[in-house]
DNA sequence: CGATAAATTGACCGATTGGTAAAAGCTTAC
DNA sequence: GTAAGCTTTTACCAATCGGTCAATTTATCG
């Protein structure tokens, strides 16, 4: 009956299938609307079912926003995660930039989900933050501390430093709308080449780097 | 009988009184959930007023969402209007980071208002992006290209810096909450001066001035 | 004061919200 | 096949949505 608790604790190619779908379509009202905007009877349409159907996969909104979130925020920190401590400074940073700026151009949704989470307050993921994300930021903080101290790199606060690459290169995502609206029609092909120039200039510039 | 078409053009006090009032209200209920998000009944309670008076002064939920938005996005270009042709570079970009900072410290809501709305794809302001705000940064832009020219500060793409100062500083302000969980306690009273002096930092050195 | 206009309210509307019940249709394993 | 369980649908629910209405209360002004 209720597939997440079914007897065979198997899923079945259906199941993945149609969750699959779920999530798919959900994602984008999600990241279009936030999580209150959202509404079950949309994200049912978009996934080509019937409401009482997709209830039957996910209990719940929120069942599904969760199962979103969980599935990003792993993703979401792979970047920060593959820091290296041995790396050498410039080309940890440079191509941490250039893989967040990736991410913005691949997974805007994604993206705007979690931009959309964070502002309304982090009501659902707000345990994360302050457990495994801020344990994460802690540990490649130090390593950035390290850097500066063995004259590496400029010395500077790391918190900021890592507030800053998150900020400017989740920008492209979340205020693409924006960007576009300001851009216009100029450099529509090289945009993500000329944001990811300009981004690891400014910091490597800034950090002294080189 | 309709307020903003009485016979006398003139605004009774109770009328801006209560109008002020709402916007209030509607100001944190926007910022917080966004426009479909909220609600107007949120809203009329936040005010201490009921429904149908909330709506003897706004006749609809987009009337008062425009209204705020256009109230905003005034006041939110200021810092950007005031950036000085004459000045030098170096007193200009920086006093311009610290006011664009001090906004998101100063007026978070508003900050998150308009970020709800851009991502949600701005369909309330496309309009103003596309026309006023470019027409802005186009200005900016001729300006920070003709200092680059003129060897003040290094060559860099005007736009991508104008975003990466909009990005950074609109930041502590919209991921707020994810700031907060991060940095913990520490810091718990500089953290405005911390930032600041960081992107001050950032920016001066990435653009080689001084 | 009295009269006229402005402000406020409770009751209500149709549409939409998140979600349920139950029965019908479909797969799968034996 | 057939029976068991998985999937889907139709019909429906109470609550809430944005908004209206008529009636009442309150402020303003001569």
């Amino acid at each position: 009956m209720i597939p997440r608790a079914a007897k065979t604790q198997r899923r079945t190619r259906i199941q993945e299938e149609k969750e699959e779908k779920i999530l798919e379509a959900a994602l984008d009202v999600f990241s279009a609307y936030g999580f209150r905007g959202a509404t079950i009877d949309q994200i049912a349409d978009a996934a080509g079912m019937s409401k009482p159907n997709l209830l039957y996969y996910f209990r719940t909104k929120e069942a599904i926003h969760r199962a979103l979130l969980d599935r990003m925020l792993f993703t979401w920190l792979e970047p920060l995660r593959a820091f290296d401590p041995q790396g050498n400074p410039e080309s940890e940073i440079r191509s941490y930039i250039r893989r967040k700026l990736e991410m913005s151009r691949d997974f805007p949704r994604e993206s705007r989900l979690f931009a959309n989470e964070i502002l309304q307050g982090a009501p659902h993921i707000e345990d994360e933050l302050k457990g495994p994300l801020k344990a994460l930021v802690d540990e490649k903080a130090q390593v950035i501390r390290a850097w500066a101290k063995a004259g590496k790199i400029a010395p500077c606060d790391p918190y900021h430093l890592i507030f800053s690459i998150w900020a400017t290169t989740q920008h492209y995502a979340d205020f693409d709308v924006q960007v576009q609206a300001v851009l216009g029609d100029k450099a529509g092909g090289g945009r993500f080449e000329d944001a990811a120039r300009f981004l690891e200039d400014l910091f490597m510039h800034g950090l002294a780097i080189k």
